[in-house]
DNA sequence: GGGAATGTCTACCACTTGGTAAGTGATTGG
DNA sequence: CCAATCACTTACCAAGTGGTAGACATTCCC
């Protein structure tokens, strides 16, 4: 017995704001870096979204770039998560690559910032790339793997895996988030253009992978 | 004998050494503008590398927007006359597939900033992405009109010309500069595994669109 | 209850941003 | 040859930028 009360597990009342204030500044701060980009985001506008000032964030988080940091593990572990659960109800073989293209649309459709995010991180290059790379190491190796074992079986064209999943990404980022190139070429994105989007970039997916 | 010294023609000496500085601000700014972003790019930072004062800049340019409208006036233009230059020896066929391609790779690798440039402008948005795709229609047009030929004639797969586009756009401009995703599958961009990787997609390419 | 720790705010700071105003010397056309 | 135009400069400016210092109230633990 070592204390009495039980304080809340965890902290007690104030850790628990705590940690809500945090998660509410990781989550604009997510909005904004991933949707108008790091360098055009202000602190100051930041903590106006929020209702507090500028200190409070600095108060948290020291600096800029601290901040972008920290939203990167926040946007790291939800993709991860994002991906573990779709692919946990999912079957083996192709069943996999639809659940993933289905995942990653859903993102773009509901969650834009966190892919905005992985572009404009890309874009900045290291220490922040580093450090994305770094935590989305597991679902890259996953992936490969996977290429790996389904190549074996002859499921998909022998080739290097590093590469086909290069083409691969840059085809399914691509396609769900360039919304400016679809305008350039006459898609207005709804939500059922978008579907067909998908269709057809499971179609794509599909020939470019199998090979003839 | 109208003139003893040579007016340089079209303007004389003062005309030209305007142009020249133009053009020499335009270079620069694209290089900033693709290459670090557009809101991360200072004017005085332009200026600084060029040697002149911010308000040289702003003289000839109004704004900072004007700037980058004439950024990507300059870049759209060598954008078409590049896959001009690339499409004019080619045959028909697959062979444009592979000019294009070519030409984006080069690009990539000896003026990233224009590539850069586009993507950039197209997290912007309106009004720049406008520009772009108004700049860059007449490629649309072409390339949808390529694939509409083909697809008549049994040589690419049936579908959406304009989704084929999107597809394969994102995948070739993808591969060819997302340098930190290639970072982070262990793929480090020397020149020969950069040969190899314009070799990959363009089998990942002809697999997509030719279909099984 | 009281001192300590904590979270937030007010008040600044030095610096940079895009943009304006007013000049200055070279080039130009008449 | 001279006045006008032109390319460019120096001198500013108001509005932000990320970040620091210190006051203040609340919550915590003993």
């Amino acid at each position: 017995m070592a204390t009495t009360v039980e304080p809340t597990r965890s902290g007690g009342a104030r850790a628990a704001r705590t940690r809500e204030t945090e998660d509410r500044i990781l989550a604009a701060a997510l909005q904004s870096f991933g949707g108008r980009g790091f360098e055009a985001t202000s602190l100051d506008q930041v903590a106006a979204e929020l209702g507090v000032t500028k200190q409070t964030i600095l108060y948290h988080y020291p600096s800029k770039a601290a901040l972008l940091d920290a939203v990167i593990d926040r946007a790291s572990a939800d993709l991860v998560t994002t991906f573990d659960d779709a692919l946990a109800p999912a079957g083996p073989g192709w069943e996999r690559v639809e659940a993933v293209v289905r995942s990653v649309f859903r993102l773009a459709l509901r969650r834009p910032e966190l892919l905005g995010l992985l572009r404009e991180v890309s874009r900045l290059g290291p220490p922040a790339a580093t450090r994305v790379a770094h935590n989305l190491d597991v679902l890259v190796v996953r992936a490969r793997a996977f290429l790996e074992v389904e190549m074996d079986a002859g499921n998909v064209r022998r080739s290097d895996p590093n590469l086909l999943l290069v083409s691969a990404y840059s085809t399914v980022i691509g396609v769900a988030t360039e919304v400016e190139v679809l305008r350039a070429v006459g898609i207005e994105p709804t939500l059922r253009s978008t579907v067909r989007r998908r269709q057809e970039l499971l179609a794509f997916l599909r020939s470019a992978l199998v090979g003839s």
